[in-house]
DNA sequence: TCTTGTGGTGGAAGCGCTTCCACGGGTGGG
DNA sequence: CCCACCCGTGGAAGCGCTTCCACCACAAGA
């Protein structure tokens, strides 16, 4: 049987070290001098005991949080009320574990950034991770904390955030739709208020603009019914429309849906596109660009184990995936 | 501007109340004697103060973890990559949130229960949610971590768990196959080595019994990708095949597609139906059945939680949804 | 009246870690 | 050769909570 008896302790390994435990501490948790000898010894002591810091014991000392924080939007909630909060929430338990932290999940009014202010302030917090923040929303949390913790977002605008290049993406799954002879493209886009929305939205403009054709915007909101509403819509202002970009692979998959219901010929008569590449694109062999949403959560979960608040825009790549409705 | 000063520890609770700390401590976890004067002046106490305990610092006094860890069994992971794990792990985040817990996800071989062991070995670790854990596998964790922790199930057969009434609703759907006058029904299975396959399955021949039809099985994973295959393998087997009953949406919608791709009408020809009544089900209007995911998660970490460790097997409802396909 | 209980209580010792601080023995310069 | 000085070190004081244990009323039995 392995390891029947209690977890080693600092103690033993100071003492297996033959150091003090201050000096175990301060190699181990990397802070401090210590000399060349004393570094080895502790750390072959750690290794030779299987020794796990005692992430409580540890967080009560430091007054840091024992879990990191994912927080949801309230207005944005329902929206996100796809698989992508999931994936989200999953990746960073995962890299979490491997830190001996947890991860908890907030669904939070953050338009109001008092009751995040709040969160960020709770002693069990050890960083947060913010879904599609605004600025104040994210500049909240340092006040707060008084620099104890780090808050990074996941798509936002102008501060540190990790993201898909949405642009890019964009970009080139609409430069696609020209390239295969289409001239009518219209879009469907992400909820309006969201910073990955406005970029998309950009980048969709410039490339249509450089192809000399008429921006043709509908409103959406990532969800697949409201997908199916705005390919009719679409189909109703621009009826010589002959193809739909969605942000979105859920709405694209309604719009695509909606089309084919009414009797269009995908991707004959009209193209469709969308943007993250979910399980479900593949089955419906649906043109798309992918959106490695567990490495993004996975960057921003060690970015605020890191503490690393200041980190810069990181965009991920996404890449055309080309299948047969575009 | 609201808690700018530290958080309220026990000790200020404590002195507003006017008793000890040991005398507080007592009364907020409800355990050892106190008056009823004392438990009300410290409850009010409490109150006025926004008290909140320190989940490290009690992790660390009481030896208990201060995270869930939610484990997918490794032959299994690959099998539940789909939105599932995404669900529960969302959903337990969430109620841990409430209790001052975070959650970690761990990808173990359930096979050999000895990581498994060690696992709830650690001090870090405060309850056990299994994914379709077998019977040693449920049974090595109280024996390592001797009764410090909890560990429950969610879909594992004849042992503490949580899950959706497979048979129930299994039988409803093919139930309302034959109901509708089909009379010979395949299934696409789940994974075969899964309790919740066996108990599907064993439904599904109950009621292909009783209607006096032959079982028609094919072996699935509960993939799309398992679905257009195993589609095709009973169209092949079984030509006059009327229907289709595959566990778990995504290996419906699979089919569906493969079928629909291979000239076939549905639900003219061939009805298909499926299981888990996913976002996309719908989408696809796709008759199934419902799986409440979340709240069985939410009702198995709260089990871990409350250490109900000898909870009985908890079924939840499953409902028939009718839509086009069937 | 004097034991024996009670049920309620507070003091204090940890849980395992970090970190302040004082202290030692080596260097270098004067 | 002595005094700074500094690097490396260990002692010890917490972090906020739980819980053992001794202790104090009282109330009830003898």
């Amino acid at each position: 049987m392995v390891g029947k008896q209690r977890d080693a302790t600092l103690d033993d390994v100071a003492r297996l070290a033959g150091v003090s435990v201050a000096t175990a501490s301060r190699v181990l948790s990397g802070r401090g001098p210590a000399s060349k000898a004393a570094r080895h010894r502790v750390a072959s002591a750690a290794a030779e005991l299987h020794y796990v810091p005692h992430a409580a014991a540890r967080a009560l000392a430091t007054r840091s949080g024992t879990r990191i924080a994912v927080v949801v939007g309230g207005q944005t909630a329902h929206v996100l009320n796809d698989p992508y909060v999931g994936r989200v929430v999953t990746a960073t338990a995962e890299v979490a574990a491997a830190h001996e932290v947890g991860v908890s999940l907030h669904w939070l009014p953050l338009h109001d950034p008092a009751e995040l202010g709040r969160l960020a302030e709770h002693r069990g917090i050890g960083g947060i991770v913010l879904l599609n923040p605004t600025r104040p929303a994210l500049d909240v949390v340092p006040k707060s904390a008084r620099g104890r913790i780090a808050a990074i977002g996941i798509g936002s605008r102008d501060v540190p955030s990790f993201d898909v290049d949405n642009a890019a993406g964009t970009a080139s799954v609409v430069g696609h739709l020209f390239a295969g002879g289409r001239r009518r493209v219209a879009m469907i886009t992400g909820a309006p208020w969201l910073p990955c929305t406005e970029r998309a939205v950009a980048a969709y403009r410039r490339v249509v603009d450089e192809a000399g054709a008429p921006p043709r915007l509908v409103p959406g909101d990532f969800t697949a019914a409201r997908g199916e509403v705005a390919a009719a819509e679409i189909m109703t202002r621009w009826p010589d429309t002959d193809a739909v970009f969605a942000l979105g692979d859920l709405s694209a998959l309604g719009a695509l849906s909606a089309l084919r219901r009414a009797g269009v010929d995908v991707p004959g008569d009209v193209a469709v596109a969308g943007f993250d590449d979910i399980a479900f694109a593949a089955l419906s062999r649906l043109t798309t660009a992918t959106h490695p949403v567990e490495d993004i959560a996975a960057g921003a979960a060690t970015a605020v184990l890191d503490r690393r608040t200041t980190a810069p825009l990181t965009r991920y790549p996404s890449t055309l995936v080309l299948r047969e409705s575009a």
